[in-house]
DNA sequence: TGTACATCAGTGAACGCGCGTTCACTGATGTAC
DNA sequence: TGTACATCAGTGAACGCGCGTTCACTGATGTAC
C-alpha cells in the first residue's frame, strides 16, 4: 500500500509532466524551463530537483510521455478497427495524425528538429520510439502473411541498400521481402512528412482547407502500391 | 559607383549573416542571439541594430537566405542534368537531399519544427519558400505535356479535396489532372518526410548505413508512379 | 502503542551567467554649395 | 577645390529580465524497536 507521501510524490510528478507539456506548445523544447514549471507548480525553484534531476531529464520525461501517448493512441487504433490489416494500418497512421494535430508541440518535440545541446538518452527514448515504427512493420507483417498486402515490382537495388534492410530485419525480427520493406519505410516516412507539413505549417495558409482528406487519400496511395489487386 | 560606406555595409551585412549561419549549427534558431553575432563580429552588442532592426529580422533573413540558396541548388542541379523532365525531378530532389545533409541546422530552420514565438512575414519569405514546390511541380508539368509522366489511376477524391486542388491549380497556374496533382504532391512531402526522418536523426544510429541509397530508391519509386510505362 | 531516529519535500538565498533593446555620444565618411 | 553640414557606424552604459543549479536549513512524514 502506498504511504500518503508516495501517492502525493506520484501526483507532483505527473503535475510536473502536466506543466512541462503546456510550456511546450508556448515556449517550444528549448524555451523549457525548469523555474517557470517551479512557478507553475507553486514552489520554489530549487523544489523541483527533489523531482528531477537536470533540465535535461525533464525533457527526456517528456520526449517518452509524447512516444507513448502516441503509440497509445495507434493501438488503441488499431484494436478498435476490426477489419484487415491494410484498414488497420489505415487507422494506425490516422491515428499518428490525429494525435500530431492535436499535440502540435509534443509532435514537434519527437519528430521535428533536434533539440540543441540535448542528446535523449538511448535507453529511455529508443524503446518507447520505436514502439510506433514497430506498430506499422507489424502490421505491414500481418498483411503480408495473409495475403491481403503484396510486395510490389520494384526498381532494382543496390547491394549496399539490400545489406541496410537485412539488418534491419534482424534487429525487429521482421520477415517481410525486400520490396514490401522498402515500401513499408516509404510508407513510414511519408506519412511523417505528410504530417509535419501539415503541422509545421509548410502548405501555405490559403492552400489547402482539407489537409486531412489530401493526407487520407495518400494514405490510399500508399497503401494501394502494397495491396494485391 | 557604390561609395566605400556602402561597400563596407554590405559585407558587415554578409557577415552577419555567415555567423547567424553558424549560430544556427550550435544553438538552433531558439538559441540565436544578436549578442553573440555582435561578439563574433568583434563589435558592441547595439551595434548590429544599425544593420537589423530587431532580433526577429535576423531570423527572417537566415529563413529567405536558406530558401534561396536551396531553391538555387535545386536550379542549378536541373539545369545541369539534361535529360527528360523525370530525370531532372530525380536530380531536384536529389538536390534538395544533399543540401540539407549539408545544412542540417539551415533545413531545420525552414523545414522543422516551427520557432516558438517567432512568425516570419509571409511578404518576405513566401516568395523564397514557394520557389521550391514550384520548381518541383513545373517540372512535373512539363512531363506531363511531354508524355513522360502520366496521370495514373487513383483512388477517387472527395469533393472538397477535388475544390481544394482547382484552388492549387488557379493560385500556382499549374495545369495538371488531379490525380497527377496528389502525386506531386505526395513526391514533395514524401521526399521532405525521408529527409527530415535522415537529419532529424530518426532512423536509429546502427540501422541505416547508407541513407542516401534509401532515398534514390524511394525516389525511383515515387517516380514510377508518375511514369507512363 | 509510544518513542527515537531517519528520510525526504520544500525553503530561501546565492552563484554566475546571458539575453534584447534603448539612448546619448563620438568620430569618421559623404554631399551640396 | 575647399568648406560646412548631414549622415551614419560604432561605443559604452544602462534597463529589466530570466535562466540552471547548489547549499545549508526546517519541519513534516515514515519506520524500527
Amino acid at each position: 500500500m502506498p504511504t500518503p507521501r508516495e501517492l502525493a510524490r506520484e501526483r507532483t510528478m505527473a503535475e510536473i509532466v502536466r506543466l512541462g507539456r503546456e510550456q511546450l506548445v508556448e515556449a517550444g523544447p528549448a524555451g523549457l524551463s525548469v523555474r517557470s514549471i517551479a512557478r507553475d507548480l507553486g514552489v520554489v525553484s530549487s523544489a523541483i530537483y527533489r523531482y528531477v534531476r537536470t533540465r535535461d531529464e525533464l525533457l527526456t520525461l517528456l520526449v517518452t510521455d509524447a512516444y507513448d501517448e502516441l503509440a497509445d493512441r495507434m493501438e488503441t487504433a488499431v484494436r478498435s478497427r476490426r477489419g484487415g490489416p491494410a484498414a488497420q494500418l489505415r487507422a494506425a497512421c490516422r491515428a499518428i495524425r490525429h494525435w500530431a494535430v492535436e499535440e502540435p508541440a509534443r509532435y514537434g518535440l519527437i519528430y521535428g528538429t533536434p533539440v540543441p545541446g540535448y542528446h535523449a538518452p538511448a535507453e529511455q527514448t529508443t524503446p518507447a520510439g520505436t514502439r510506433v515504427v514497430l506498430l506499422l512493420a507489424g502490421l505491414v507483417e500481418e498483411g503480408w502473411k495473409s495475403g491481403e498486402l503484396a510486395s510490389p515490382e520494384a526498381p532494382r537495388m543496390p547491394a549496399a541498400l539490400r545489406r541496410d534492410l537485412d539488418r534491419i530485419r534482424d534487429q525487429v525480427g521482421l520477415d517481410l521481402p525486400d520490396e514490401l520493406l522498402t515500401r513499408t519505410l516509404l510508407l513510414w516516412t511519408s506519412v511523417f512528412g505528410a504530417i509535419s507539413f501539415e503541422v509545421f505549417d509548410q502548405y501555405g495558409p490559403d492552400t489547402l482547407t482539407e489537409p486531412r482528406q489530401l493526407f487520407d487519400h495518400q494514405l490510399d496511395v500508399l497503401l494501394a502500391s502494397m495491396t494485391a489487386l
